[in-house]
DNA sequence: CTCATTCTTGACTAGACGGTCAACTAAATG
DNA sequence: CATTTAGTTGACCGTCTAGTCAAGAATGAG
């Protein structure tokens, strides 16, 4: 039983990569079965084969997006760099990767994860769980950065769970203004301002620097 | 001809009123017009008497929405105060805002232009435009207070422009936080944070203390 | 070859969607 | 009172929605 049996067919992945896309171009309430249906190239009896709802399907999308995000990230917040280049790297990811987003969809889009949740929260329990666990684990990655950069000096007070839940709450809100506004400039400085909100800002390295116990 | 001929009636504003309810709670897409006019009390004739299309219902929404942010931000942000004061205003304000909301809503819905604006800033290009206006209102309030702060020496580097950029996109990024985990509590530090990414901060405060040159 | 399993297909449903319309009522003007 | 204007009503429209289902085709196992 090497292999399983019957027909086999990567539909279900053309049908959430296919939500991917629309969905986080336009919303889930714009997009509808069909249109995710024809995208995919699969008939809407072979949706229903895969999915027992669309709200389903968006939870697989959701975690096939993080999936793909999940390797970036752990490549950007690798432990083997000094905490201060990780968040350098994030903040310097943030904006080639919504650069390119652009170029392949003809508009900054922001955070997928975050656009889909804001929107599903109220009538999608279940997307709204699985939002907010991808974004606690968003926000995993700059606690453990903040708490070695803690050890290490870098940063003397402050909670990091607290820094963290901040920052990330401006790198979101910097990606919204960015979708809203369809310009990816608004995220090119994301590192001076980022900095700033843990105290590692430019003006508080400066008094650091003539300041430093 | 003092007063205007025919019927008179409060439908109109009825109406935005449900929408902004309505559609805050959930979203653009979740919300149907037959949902709206039944909360309203109208008829689904009257609706189109007042409006030429549901997209044109939500534009008067977001503008009545505004008009009454309008009033309680110009208090916040009076000219009369100073630009320190005038800030720490509008975090408290924050704060205790979504508090309120969540007392009336049930939960706590974050900012309604943004929501609205990211939802449908693809496919419903009137949205588009007005949440684009009403959004660089916000930032205006923060780029006149900022200005202010560095005429005052509050602030020594930076441009207010860019400083009222960020500073918008952390609040809205932590007004959506808060809607996504229902937790008004991570609106309650905003002022520690805020300040911070402006070079406000404590520590930059506690700098400025003993390097006041 | 036979059978079980997996996937595909297209036709189908019932309800919700945004939007229309003609007839009707209420108010102000002359 | 007649007319004009503004607002109300309920029935109606075509389309789109998420979701169903029975029949069939491809695949691997015994």
């Amino acid at each position: 039983m090497v292999l399983r049996m019957g027909r086999t067919s990567d539909a279900r992945e053309r049908l959430v990569q296919s939500a991917i896309d629309l969905i986080w171009q336009a919303s889930y309430g714009a997009v509808g079965v069909d249109a995710i249906c024809e995208r995919a190239g699969v008939k809407k009896g072979s949706f229903y084969h895969f999915f027992a709802s669309k709200d389903e399907l968006v939870v697989a999308a959701l975690d096939a997006h993080w999936a793909t995000r999940r390797v970036d990230l752990d490549r950007v917040f690798s432990p083997t760099l000094p905490p201060l280049e990780r968040l350098k790297n994030y903040f310097a990811h943030i904006f080639a990767r919504q650069t390119a987003v652009r170029q392949k969809y003809g508009r900054v889009l922001g955070c997928f994860h975050h656009s889909v949740g804001s929107e599903c929260i109220q009538a999608a329990p279940v997307i709204a769980a699985k939002v907010q666990s991808v974004v606690t684990m968003y926000r995993m990655y700059l606690e453990t950065t903040l708490r070695d950069a803690k050890a290490v000096g870098l940063i003397r007070a402050g909670d990091p769970v607290v820094h963290a839940k901040t920052l990330l709450a401006f790198i979101e809100g910097a990606l919204t203004q960015a979708r809203i506004h369809d310009d990816p400039e608004l995220l090119r400085n994301l590192e001076g301002t980022g900095l700033a909100l843990i105290g590692l800002g430019s003006a508080a390295q400066d008094a650091e620097a003539t300041h430093p116990g």
